[in-house]
RNA sequence: GCGCCUGUAGCUCAGUUGGAUAGAGUGCCAGUUUCCGAAGCUGGAGGUCACAGGUUCGAUUCCUGUCAGGCGCGCCA
């Protein structure tokens, strides 16, 4: 429809121009749709655009288009109002439309090819796999999944992608931590690290090791300790003690047994985290080990390409990154003065893998405590000559949680964070997917639990899906009396529908595409949580002010065809956002 | 100190890429059911869009500065 009007505005501009004699360059015509129905239905700006280069009136520049336009049988009247806005009334027959354009492409109403089915790879979450899932990753997940469900309504052709830390010194704290616990488990006394993982899952692993190999990796806690430096709260450093422990166990255990017991502790958790983000509704096309990246050689491959490119210099023993010359505050070290190379490297070449493996669109969806890490992937990225434009990094804010008025602290080491498991047993899964997409993902928010959970009701979740549940609810009553739906019949009345709340809830419906395509383009799911809550508004309005049921068999059949639509749409959009659509509730 | 994000109703947040009288939810007040589900609906009160300049027909939106809050600035991941 906008492209329609914007055709008729653009042949009357050419006539207007031709008679003014101007030789401009024309702004591009903007179709806008209006907040305020006194407006009419769609406004156009163009001539306040051109009044300063035409050097004339706005409003006379509007007189002179709309005499100009050509007729259309979509449009009832055209007006001019304000400082010079060209007002547009679609006739009735061109809203009533889209109810039969919605219930002929059904669950297809909405989306879009305007991906042209690009390849767009979205990788969210990617939290090390040391501990669960804590309530901050299920924001990244659900606008992450929501993001790509989005996208792939737009017609673009999706990969989602979490990417496995499963490499790396936190691993190997982990896999030191089941360790420990194991011992603790065969009898042996000692303290267990400060800066060890401290989590209670931490002893439930420990406990399945002992059960699958028994005393099998078991050492003498007087050997295990020997000659390790002191733990902070012995005055020691938390770090020297606990790698020194790591280096211990892999010297006691030998490699084979070593990695049993880390990936011990790997499986158990990732398994554990696959099986939380499947119940909470985010699905992943690929799990990518970041140690497969690494035994494969393309870490070292990627880091001989920047050396060979001059991209690299040692220093102090170690290989530095020139994220300088790319606009990075600093260099950055690529390989330790041991020889060992940093998660950085790892980084570098899993970008670089994502470029090989042809994605024009990568999206990195992060916490928002890593924007600082933003440039120096991009640096590399140019560094590698591939195209920066390609990449595009969206950042999560902090949930901030709130139990009540009181701020609850998060730390995984601790183990007293609030997981997303609890979170989704508390408050289920649909009013958690809802809540953390409802607001912009730039937007700091406040979660407080205590609303979430003891106060459900004020969730709009509810109101959107009663709507769809009241909309099953009335065809169940029409059963109920006897009578039946005649989606011809109905259709066929639809001029019949000319009340101010059916013209809204039309518009309203008209504007889905529109806004699906919008959240789309932008990475944006909360507008399409908000439409949501205005097309539930609008039903609601519209159920209390009339009977869908009456006498009147064809003004029946003409709103049950329209409130079947409504309830097509809202289906369409509860599944965009990973959001049941109970028939009743 | 430098960088990124944010500042809109008592509270939580929208604001369609610069448009017309700044909107919802929640909370508060007052109504609403012999009738398709009251998890609903109707009305009311509630604002210096943090502050000060600038850009222009027009700014909550863009630019600069100030103030306030969050986060980040490792040979950690």
């Amino acid at each position: 429809m906008k492209d329609q009007l914007k055709n008729l505005v653009g042949q009357a501009l050419s006539i207007f121009t031709q008679q003014q004699q101007l030789e401009i360059d024309l702004p591009e015509i903007q179709i806008d749709r209006t907040k305020d129905k006194k407006h009419g239905d769609f406004a156009c700006n163009i001539a306040m655009m051109l009044a300063k280069p035409a050097k004339m009136n706005p409003r006379q520049i509007a007189t002179e288009i709309v005499a100009a336009l050509p007729e259309s049988e979509f449009v009832s009247q055209v007006e001019i109002a304000g400082p010079g806005f060209i007002n547009f009334y679609l006739t009735a027959e061109a809203s009533q439309q889209v109810v039969l354009d919605i219930l002929s492409k059904g669950e297809a109403y909405g989306r879009s090819q305007v991906g042209q089915g690009k390849k767009v790879q979205v990788e969210f979450v990617s939290a090390n796999p040391t501990g669960p899932l804590h309530v901050g990753h299920g924001r990244g997940a659900a606008y992450g999944s929501v993001v790509s469900s989005l996208l792939m309504a737009a017609g673009f052709d999706v990969h989602r992608e979490y990417y496995v830390n499963d490499a790396g010194r936190q691993m190997d704290i982990l896999g030191t931590s089941v360790w420990l616990r194991y011992l603790q488990a065969c009898g042996e006394h000692f303290t267990f690290p400060s800066n060890g993982y401290q989590g209670s899952y931490v002893k439930d692993i420990a406990a399945e090791l002992m059960q699958e190999y028994g005393e099998k990796f078991s050492h003498a806690g007087t050997e295990v300790f020997k000659d390790i430096p002191a733990d902070e709260p012995e005055g020691g450093d938390k770090e020297m003690h606990i790698d020194a422990l790591t280096n211990r166990a892999k010297h006691l255990l030998g490699d084979a047994d070593y990695r049993i017991v880390f990936d011990k502790g790997l499986n158990a958790i990732l398994d554990d985290i696959r099986q939380d983000l499947a119940e909470f509704g985010t699905e992943y096309d690929e799990w990518f080990s970041e140690r497969s990246l690494v035994e494969s050689g393309v870490v070292d491959k990627a880091i001989e390409q920047l050396k060979a490119a001059g991209q690299l210099y040692q220093d102090k023993g170690a290989w530095w990154f020139k994220s300088t010359d790319y606009g990075d505050e600093k260099d950055r070290v690529v390989v330790r003065d041991n020889g060992q190379a940093t998660y950085f490297a790892s980084d570098i070449a899993y970008h670089l893998n994502k470029y090989q493996r042809g994605f024009e669109q990568i999206i990195d969806i992060w916490g928002a405590d890593h924007h600082g890490y933003i440039p120096r992937v991009k640096a590399a990225v140019q560094a590698m000559s591939q195209n920066v434009d390609q990449l595009k990094v969206l950042l999560v804010q902090f949930a901030v949680l709130y139990r009540g008025a009181e701020k609850v602290g998060m730390s995984t080491r601790s183990g007293e964070f609030v997981t997303l498991r609890e979170l989704r047993e508390e408050v289920g899964k649909d009013a958690a997917r809802f809540f953390y997409v409802m607001r912009g993902a730039d937007q700091h928010m406040d979660f407080d639990l205590e609303l979430a959970k003891s106060q459900s009701n004020d969730n709009p979740v509810y109101y959107v899906q009663y709507a769809h549940a009241r909309v099953c609810s009335v065809f169940r009553q029409l059963e109920e009396r006897g009578l039946s739906w005649d989606e011809t019949v109905g259709q066929n009345n639809l001029s019949r529908l000319t009340e101010a709340h059916e013209e809204a809830l039309m518009t309203r419906l008209a504007s889905y595409p529109e806004v699906l395509e919008n959240a789309a383009l932008n990475h944006t799911p909360h507008i399409l949580a908000h439409y949501l809550m205005d097309l539930a508004r609008d039903f609601h309005t519209y159920y209390n002010a009339h009977q869908f049921i009456s006498d009147d068999a064809a003004m029946t059949q003409a709103r049950l065809t329209l409130i079947a639509s409504v309830r097509q749409v809202i289906r369409n959009a509860l599944t965009v956002m990973g959001v049941s659509a109970p028939e009743s509730m």
